[in-house]
DNA sequence: GCAAAAGTGTTCTGTCTACACCCATGT
DNA sequence: ACATGGGTGTAGACAGAACACTTTTGC
């Protein structure tokens, strides 16, 4: 065989998620340049020599939002020759969930956030990306809370609630969901509530020492349909 | 940011596992040359230019076994910047599951089947690639029934059974397990048994028509421990 | 006092687990 | 007739699903 790989470039993508307004929202880029020049495009970045993947990612990721030490994961390596139009690009594709509160964003007219549920055009095969972290991202949620990553430090048992359905995409039963909350080993109950909001004051809860990738219970599964 | 990726090279690996001898076995290839001469791999190759990483590992499974159409799945990309010696090369590995009768491979001191659970001195960082794709089929194995790729085309319960006990690393319970097992769907119950061995004939089943993947009841959960 | 969200238990059903004996055949 | 693996059912425990009303606050 001779040595077809001259051409190929590797890249790292990293679909950002977060909840931000009450929706799930990933962190897109506008392209400055062709190919797809003014489309949106997940943060991504080439592969330095000295790195690893994941080392990769996390430097995406920490070159977008100044965040680090959060939950990401690597995703799927997507190799189409055609999904570049220009080039033999092999893209190792991560996502992230990160929390509002810890961002540090510059929003400008190039990087904003975006629905998920109601995505710009984008670069590349891009959607195809976000629809598969969104995926995986329901199947983590199965096994473990990892929507405490969504969530700010403090939080109710609603809040938790509708980040849950908002990544499952369904209703969830109240009294259900919160026996099963409340059973989670790490969340912790604190002796403070809500105020200011003009109804009843809400618990607050936290959590402390989570596992993640912990085979515990599986924590939302069926549930209406 | 320069181009730091002129000197990157991408190469698929196949973790190819079959059921031989009553063990789990994983294909392995003699390396001829450095790095690693001597040591055993599992087969790989470079990505050409026209595929997809998909068809490269499948280019790959019928290189070395002449059976295609069966469970192949990207399993995780590794790209340590130390994997390899003497260059950068990214892995994306694959796993595939094929059955024994299916094989059209010539054996050879260069190219042979070895026991998952005493490998020999392997190259690079297959020994983790190889210890991935078990658990990964572990876990596939909890949610749909891939064993069936494993099995020949009519098989006994107790062979079925036998592919899960190697799989999952325990014993199960035959009552539960034929319970199980007899819900599948797909699964077929012919007017056949076994002749010649030397015992009651057992029953031969077929399966038809699966769709893999599918979140059908979890298969094999935990019994015991 | 009313609007709005917070909070709270029980029953039913289905699934998983544990467990021991008889059956059909070859020798 | 016996050795060997094939084949079968039931009871208890547990987890998920369905379901409606009272409480607390701001206005």
């Amino acid at each position: 065989m001779i040595n077809v790989t001259k051409t190929h470039e590797i890249t790292v993508d990293v679909v950002i998620l977060t909840l931000k307004n009450n929706q799930i929202q990933v962190l897109l880029v506008k392209r400055l340049n062709e190919p797809f020049k003014d489309k949106w495009a997940i943060p991504g970045g080439y592969v330095r020599l000295s790195e690893n993947l994941d080392q990769a990612a996390l430097r995406v990721l920490k070159e977008r939002t100044n965040v680090d030490n959060i939950y990401l994961e690597q995703l799927y390596t997507f190799g189409d020759p055609l999904r570049h139009p220009n080039a033999r690009v092999i893209t190792c594709a991560y996502f992230a969930l990160v929390r509002a509160e810890d961002l540090n964003i510059t929003v400008s007219p190039e990087v904003g956030w975006h629905k998920v549920s109601d995505l710009p055009p984008l670069a590349f095969d891009h959607k195809e990306i976000i629809e598969y972290s969104m995926k995986r991202t329901r199947e983590r949620l199965e096994l473990c809370p990892v929507a405490y990553q969504l969530l700010n430090e403090k939080f109710t048992l609603t809040e938790m609630q509708k980040a849950y359905e908002l990544i499952m995409g369904k209703k969830l039963d109240k009294r259900n969901f919160r026996k099963k909350a409340l059973a989670t080993d790490g969340l912790i109950e604190l002796d403070e509530y809500t105020k200011s909001s003009s109804k009843r004051p809400a618990r607050l809860y936290t959590f402390e020492n989570i596992k993640l990738n912990s085979k515990r219970a599986h924590f939302i599964k069926k549930e209406n349909n």
